[in-house]
DNA sequence: TTCTCTGCAAATGCTTTGCAGAGGC
DNA sequence: GCCTCTGCAAAGCATTTGCAGAGAA
């Protein structure tokens, strides 16, 4: 089992069952999503535990926490350069492995230090463009 | 008097301040701030009108939503093509204009049909970043 | 005159917090 | 055994909504 060197931090059965479901998971849920799923294998789970997991997981650079979608927070477990498709309709988010050239003229900084970045890109999914088509 | 042709919506006092308040504004207001800057011209503007209104410029396309910060939207009257550099600390915002080069293999789509696209900056604006290297 | 918009206040929904007890290290 | 983590419940905020009256077109 996982110990606190490899994670910063103290490892419970809770923060597992967490880990487990977010391992390799492509999804990009959202703290309810990832409540309910950690609910199935472990019934005394509370939303307050997800948070904190959730919390604790990010400042270890273990989970990315994304705002691109309107309402909820997503998280994604894949901590790898890459940037994201959302589908405006059904929110579903797919990953883009993809090497941007990002670089852009130093004037227009206005001072900052700039440490990361990210591409977001909109769309309609498959299943919901041809629902629109069959309007 | 701006009317209801320009806008697609009916125009009032309130919208007209708020029109006034984010026209050429770069500060990636949140609703918040333009309540109370509002206020200081209309005292008897409510949230409800500064939403309703926010919400009915961006279906007319005049604002856009960002969802760049963590914990509230910000509004960016400019509707034209550009990318945003957002400060991780004092959560300021600043934008990016460049025309990146945002084309990836279709295999990576999968199956979407993309229609917009946005990338995001995170750094320490000059400000922060001094108070950093003065600790 | 018509019908959308307004202000108010309450509701909603996501996220955070306080606290006392549990349990990982 | 120490001290962080947990569950619970309540609080905190940003945002939305219901409604009756106001006022733009």
């Amino acid at each position: 089992m996982a110990g606190i060197k490899d994670y910063g931090f103290r490892m419970t059965p809770q923060r597992m069952a967490i880990l487990d479901f977010l391992e390799g998971n492509t999804s990009h849920p959202s703290a309810e999503e990832i409540y309910q799923a950690v609910l199935q294998k472990y019934p005394m789970i509370s939303f307050a535990t997800v948070y904190n997991t959730l919390e604790a997981l990010r400042k270890n650079g273990k989970v990315w926490e994304l705002n691109i979608d309107d309402d909820r927070k997503r998280y994604d477990p894949n901590t790898h350069s890459h940037h994201h498709l959302l589908c405006t309709k059904c929110r579903k988010i797919v990953d883009i492995h993809y090497d941007f050239d990002l670089r852009f003229p130093d004037e227009q900084t206005q001072g900052f230090k700039v440490t990361g970045s990210h591409v977001e890109f909109y769309g309609l999914c498959q299943d919901c463009a041809e629902m629109e088509e069959s309007k």
